[in-house]
Formats: structure tokens, C-alpha cells, sequence
DNA sequence: AATACGGGGGT
DNA sequence: ACCCCAGTATT
């Protein structure tokens, strides 16, 4: 490439960065955890404790679900020191409907390694924060560049559909990664690292969108490749989708002499990592497996089932309920009534309301 | 490189 | 009934 050439694109990617921080001070979104571009640039800082814990509950989980739990969360622990005394089964608790339970284990994992090792300090470089439990390669460059406004090339979703449609990118996102961060390392701003990092973000959630982006609304229309050649339906390239398959199980409900449900903790492995629960049978593809309750009792089956959709399996339970009068020392003990619910998991919520709503007990 | 890991929102 | 989303850890 000759001289002049790269020259003007240099310009063309320093004007790209302009335009869309001027679009984001007018247009950015007002986000409980954010600090917003006039007060960014009056030199106001992020608190990172914060912009973590959003990140964390951000990973795979939708802004408009985020917002409530964020505030919650950390109205119940506003500083690390906080987070690092509190109890781990309360930690789940308050992120139950969040889903991803292992997050919630690693944010408290995180916290007593920042307040023990670190004297409740973040660290302010990538290769650090990526060698702590539940942060990977996004959620460091994130907090590097909105935590401590420092240059990161963060790549989410949105980046990377932006990245592949203005600069018409048409391999699959898999073999397209290197490019897109090579482009990214081109545009970002030095200037306001953190403020650049976000106006992508909000630009791919209200503008270049997946389906039916609003081009016409486009800072960066005019940059835009995919635009100009109309490929943007087309672009980033989308992945093959796998079938679901059916599982079965059962949901077992026991009942003390007291009127309390039996609830245990399930391994930190696997499926709702660490959740406090009523015991599952396995379950088991297409077809019920043999009913084996945990507790010695006279288990009825209900006629109605409950059914749970997870990422890659649908899941039909049946609910079995008995009184139980022994039971070992290790399980959990909660009165049966519409408050236990909001410490549940989805699926176990669904199960759990079926038997109080039909006044089974 | 592929797979496991939840759940809600949008269309 | 699909698809999407501010991903990470494990294998």
C-alpha cells in the first residue's frame, strides 16, 4: 500500500472514532452502572468493584434483565469487602433467575483473592485480571478500558458484528477473530478508551442491530462496507444451529412433620452449579428414568408436569411429594410458601409453584 | 476446536 | 419456535 493511501485511511479511522463518540455523547444509554460521557470527561472514575460485577452479570444476559439484579446486588454489598464476607449460599440467592450460577461462585471466588491478595484493589493490567476466576479475555479488556479508561481492544457480540459489517469481514466469526482485533486496534480512541468501548456497545444494541439495523440512524454510516454493498443481512456470518433434544426427570418435594420442604445443595459442577434445590432424579434423554427418591416416604406423583427450556436440552419434569419424617442432617430446611421462590432457580421455581399454587400441601 | 453452562427478551 | 445476548472454563 502506498503512502498516501495509508495515510488517508489513518484519517478515515481517526474521523471514524470522532464521529462516534460524538453520537454517544448525545445518544449513550443512562445504565445504573455507568457514569455518563459529560461526567467521564470532567475526569469522574469508575468504581471497578462496580463495573465488574456488571460486566459479570452482562456475560450472556441481556442489559434490560441485568439492571434490576445490579442494583440489588449491590445495594446488599456496595464495596469488594462486602461481597468477600458474605456467604456463598447468599450470593446465589440473590442471583437466582440470573442463570450461569458458576458466575456467582467465581464472584465470590474473585473477591477474596482481590481483598487478600490484591488489599480489595482491582489490578489495572489485562494480564492480571485474566488470571482471576470468571474473567476472561472480555471482561478484562472491559474493565481496563471502562474501570480505568486505559486502551483495551474489547471484542463482545456487538463489536464484532459492528467490526464485520463496516469492514464487510465475510469469513465466520471463528476464523474472523484476529481480523476484527487488528481493525479494532486501528479505531479505538486514546483519548476515551472507556467512553469508545461503550458507544460500540450501544451502537450495536439500538442501531447495528442483528436483524433490521437502523442504518439510517448510523453515526457511521458512511464508513460502513456492508452498507455500501448491502451485505449487512448477510454479515457477521451465522453458525449452524444444533436440534435440542428432550430430557426427563423427576422433581421430588419432601415435606417435614413441620411443613418444610427438604432442600439440598447441588455439586459446583455441572448443571446449577451450587444452587440450593429439591432433589432431582437424573434425567434422562427422551424417556422417564426409574423413580428413586432421596428420602424414605409415600411418594405420590401429580398428574401435571412442568417444563423448563435450557440452552442446548428441554427438560419435562413430573413432581413427586411425600411427607418425610427422617432425613439426613446435611439438607436445607425452608417453610413452604411463595417466598422461598425468588431463591430458586427458574426451573425449580416452576416446579416449587406448582405445588403451592394448587394447594397441594 | 468443541462443548457445557440459564434465562429472558424480541420477532 | 426460533434467534439473540457486554463470555468463560474445561476438555
Amino acid at each position: 500500500m502506498n503512502k498516501v493511501i495509508q495515510k488517508a485511511a489513518k484519517v478515515n479511522h481517526s474521523k471514524l472514532c470522532t464521529s462516534l463518540l460524538k453520537w454517544y455523547d448525545k445518544e449513550a444509554r443512562k445504565l445504573p452502572w455507568r457514569i455518563p460521557p459529560e461526567l467521564t470527561k470532567k475526569g469522574i472514575k469508575n468504581d471497578p468493584y462496580k463495573i465488574w460485577i456488571s460486566e459479570i452479570m452482562l456475560q450472556q444476559t441481556g442489559v434490560k434483565t441485568v439492571q434490576t439484579y445490579y442494583i440489588n446486588f449491590i445495594k446488599k454489598w456496595p464495596k469488594i469487602q462486602n461481597l468477600n464476607e458474605a456467604d456463598e449460599n447468599d450470593v446465589l440467592k440473590e442471583w437466582s433467575g440470573l442463570g450461569y450460577y458458576r458466575r456467582a461462585l467465581n464472584l465470590k471466588k474473585c473477591a477474596e483473592i482481590i481483598c487478600e491478595n490484591y488489599n480489595g484493589k482491582f489490578p489495572n493490567n489485562e494480564n492480571e485480571l485474566l488470571n482471576l476466576p470468571g474473567i476472561g479475555s472480555y471482561t478484562a479488556a472491559a474493565i481496563i478500558s471502562i474501570a480505568f479508561d486505559k486502551p483495551a481492544i474489547v471484542i463482545d457480540g456487538n463489536i464484532q458484528r459492528i467490526t464485520s459489517r463496516l469492514y464487510e469481514i465475510k469469513e465466520d466469526l471463528k476464523k474472523s477473530k484476529s481480523k476484527i482485533y487488528e481493525k479494532l486496534e486501528k479505531i479505538i480512541s486514546k483519548e476515551r478508551p472507556g467512553d469508545f468501548a461503550q458507544a460500540l456497545m450501544d451502537l450495536g444494541s439500538t442501531i447495528c442491530k442483528p436483524v433490521n439495523p437502523k442504518c439510517n440512524s448510523c453515526p457511521l454510516l458512511k464508513y460502513c462496507l456492508a452498507h455500501k454493498n448491502n451485505t449487512y443481512k448477510f454479515i457477521p456470518l451465522k453458525t449452524k444451529k444444533l436440534n435440542k433434544v428432550i430430557k426427563k426427570g423427576y422433581l421430588y418435594i419432601g415435606i417435614t412433620t413441620e411443613e418444610k420442604i427438604i432442600l439440598i445443595k447441588r455439586p459446583k459442577k455441572g448443571l446449577l452449579s451450587g444452587t440450593i434445590c429439591p432433589p432431582s432424579s437424573d434425567w434422562k434423554q427422551n424417556e422417564f428414568p426409574t423413580p428413586k427418591p432421596p428420602f424414605k416416604g409415600d411418594w405420590k406423583i401429580l398428574n401435571e408436569s412442568i417444563f423448563h427450556s435450557f440452552t442446548h436440552f428441554d427438560l419435562e419434569l413430573k413432581i413427586m411429594i411425600s411427607k418425610i419424617n427422617e432425613y439426613p442432617n446435611d439438607v436445607y430446611l425452608e417453610p413452604l410458601n411463595s417466598s422461598i421462590l425468588k431463591s430458586l432457580p427458574t426451573v425449580m421455581k416452576k416446579g416449587v409453584a406448582l405445588v403451592i399454587d394448587n394447594h397441594i400441601i
